[in-house]
DNA sequence: GGGGTAAATACTTGCCT
DNA sequence: AGGCAAGTATTTACCCC
């Protein structure tokens, strides 16, 4: 989990917007708590009650128990990190290509010829069936663009699971690997608050932009993909730690969009700009001045978008009496 | 810097065949 | 199912204070 924030951090595009711990999905069928997904154990669960929601994903804790901490620093390192953008999770197991053995000596010609065939053998059955010899194809495909786009390795991994899904959902039939493929990396993207837009996918990927766009409609439906936190509070603490500022103003711009949300006054705006605006004004009401030109860098909102979600905040503010 | 506006663009939705 | 068109929000570009 904090690999990945560290992964998505790190990797270029400035884009640093990480899914911390609690990646909200929607709220809990039973309380209406908030619902967050625990990579490390992979349950998704509510905060609240403590309803488990789903506990089928992969659980990348150590399989070992440790009694100190040196001890689960060692043991946690057992082989290599699983990835989904290998149709078998990179976990078979591969004959390599040198016609070496184990010491590295070379092999006579007898065991090359059957090594050969063992080989050949061996990528018959890995590829086997359909789905895989698709997956295959398809992750190739994803891992191609997002390399061509400069697009962070935590996205290739989400995008590899998008198509993972739509794979075993049969959503594929009639559709083409590389519409989907586009898409789910299109999606991952989204999911991950750093959207390009679908043009520079177009540009990349081999199928037409209309091709792309559908299949991400489909998937998105059938799916139910959840795209991106809806809460601009959610962006709060994010944007506040990119632009280092005051706890003060920080408690002030989270006023400032519940007050809105109450109103109702948030709708249909987007989140991320909802929550830029109110740091912006924040820090104006609480003597900090950022500039419209920082919040927006920090935030990839654009300064327009600032200008017009921060009055109407402030608008709806002064009208909920406290000024 | 803040603020405004028009035209362009991105994305969604609903309607039609 | 798929294609088209309309509608909304956001961005880009340019201007003024």
């Amino acid at each position: 989990m904090t690999k990945t924030q560290l992964d998505l951090k790190d990797s270029n595009t400035g884009t640093s917007q990480s899914t911390t711990e609690s990646q909200p999905l929607s709220s809990c069928p039973e309380c209406d708590g908030q619902i967050v997904h625990d990579d490390e154990h992979g349950e998704t669960t509510c905060k609240e009650c403590g309803l488990v929601l789903d506990e089928d994903s992969i659980d990348r804790g150590p399989e070992w128990r440790a009694f100190h901490n040196d001890e689960k620093d060692e043991k946690s390192r057992v082989g290599a990190p699983t990835t989904r953008l290998m149709h078998d999770k990179g976990l078979s197991t591969t004959i390599g290509w040198q016609d070496k053995d184990a010491y590295g000596q070379s092999i006579s010609n007898r065991k090359r010829t059957r090594l050969q065939r063992l080989r050949t053998w061996d990528e018959r059955f890995r590829t086997k069936d359909a789905h895989e010899r698709n997956l295959k194809q398809a992750l190739g495909e994803i891992s191609r663009m997002a390399s061509a786009l400069d697009i962070p390795d935590p996205v290739r991994e989400t995008a590899g699971t998008i198509y993972r899904r739509a794979v075993e959902d049969d959503l594929l039939p009639g559709r083409s690997i590389e519409g989907m493929a586009t898409a789910s990396l299109y999606a991952a993207a989204r999911q991950h608050g750093t959207p390009r837009p679908l043009s520079e996918f177009a540009e990349v990927s081999r199928v037409e932009k209309i091709r792309i766009q559908r299949a991400y409609r489909y998937a998105s439906r059938e799916l139910g993909l959840e795209i991106e936190p809806a809460d601009p509070l959610e962006y709060v603490p994010q944007f506040a730690s990119a632009l280092d500022v005051s706890d003060e103003a920080i408690r002030q711009a989270r006023d400032l969009l519940t007050t809105a949300m109450e109103v109702g006054a948030h709708s249909g705006k987007s989140p991320a700009g909802l929550a830029a605006a109110a740091i912006y004004a924040a820090t104006h009401l609480t003597n900090e001045q950022l500039t419209q030109e920082t919040v927006s860098d920090a935030a990839h909102v654009s300064m327009v978008t600032i200008r017009n979600r921060y009055q109407e905040l402030l608008e709806v503010y002064a009208e909920e009496g406290y000024a």
